[in-house]
DNA sequence: ATGGTTGAAGATCAA
């Protein structure tokens, strides 16, 4: 099974590049976060031309996050009962009994500011609602725009970037707290001691600089990381023109899909 | 450099 989260920043801009990718790619389950449209304005035909099913849980003009999954969804669950500002950051479902998450963590502005309280709660009772789901299932992946980037090899400058959003002490033990729990940050695993970034800015020439940071994620429990065979991020996607400020991560699962990939 | 650029709006807000 081959999985992939990608911050789209807009699913109607976005949606040719999309579909190219996951067919070039042979994606079987996509997350997308930042669809930035309503539900009643999602490209669901073309996907489902494609042989996906589709899921969206979006709203006008910002936040919004879908699944695309070529095997059946069971169990749809969009939003999250513990945001407490109840925006369109959440969507899950079981997938061959496996449990997927697709959020899209809060960006948190300004380091201090409401928003960025907002970020740091949102971790946290995400972490709580992890700790009740692994009570039933041992078989979660947990995909997404986290907006945190965990290590000084995850950000292009570790002193420029100290303290900034993204990048403070308590968003990283907020997302560290996560892993703590029983979580295995997938391409971090694969890639041990490399420089990692999934997002450069539009502004200031980041990406043609490298300025960029690793804030997408593929999370997965000790059960489903013993199956991963390789896991990575598809910068060339970054580099087109037009492209989203963030690149898609994928991984590929060696588990029975029943014979469907 | 408190700037810069992009998207969804249709003025600014969010990132």
């Amino acid at each position: 099974m081959r999985i992939a989260t990608w911050n789209v920043n807009s699913i109607r801009v976005r949606l040719d590049k999309i579909l190219d990718w996951i067919t070039q790619k042979n994606i079987d389950v996509i997350a997308m976060q930042e669809i930035k449209a309503p539900d009643d304005k999602f490209p669901y035909n073309n996907f489902k031309d494609l042989g996906y099913n589709v899921e969206s849980f979006g709203e006008v003009g910002f936040n919004g996050v879908a699944i695309a999954s070529k095997f059946p969804m069971e169990n749809i669950k969009k939003g999250f009962a513990l945001d407490a500002r109840a925006q369109k950051r959440m969507i899950s479902c079981e997938i061959n009994s496996i449990k997927i998450i697709n959020v899209y963590i809060p960006n948190g502005k300004q380091v201090g500011t409401g928003d960025y309280y907002y970020k740091l709660d949102y971790l946290s009772k995400l972490k709580e609602y992890l700790i009740s789901l692994m009570k039933d299932t041992k078989q979660i992946i947990l995909m997404g725009d986290l907006n945190v980037a965990l290590s000084d090899l995850d950000v292009y400058n570790s002193s420029q970037m100290s303290d900034q959003i993204g990048f403070t002490h308590s968003e990283k033990n907020a997302l560290q707290d996560i892993l703590n729990i029983g979580f295995f940050d997938v391409c971090r695993e694969f890639h041990k001691d490399k420089k990692l970034f999934s997002f450069w800015d539009y502004r200031a020439n980041s990406f043609l600089r490298n300025k960029g940071m690793r804030v997408d994620y593929i999370l997965t429990t000790k059960e489903i990381f013993e199956k991963v065979v390789l896991c990575d991020i598809d910068e060339k996607e970054r580099a087109k023109p037009g492209a989203s400020d963030h690149a898609p991560v994928y991984a590929k699962v060696n588990i029975n899909t029943g014979g469907v990939s």
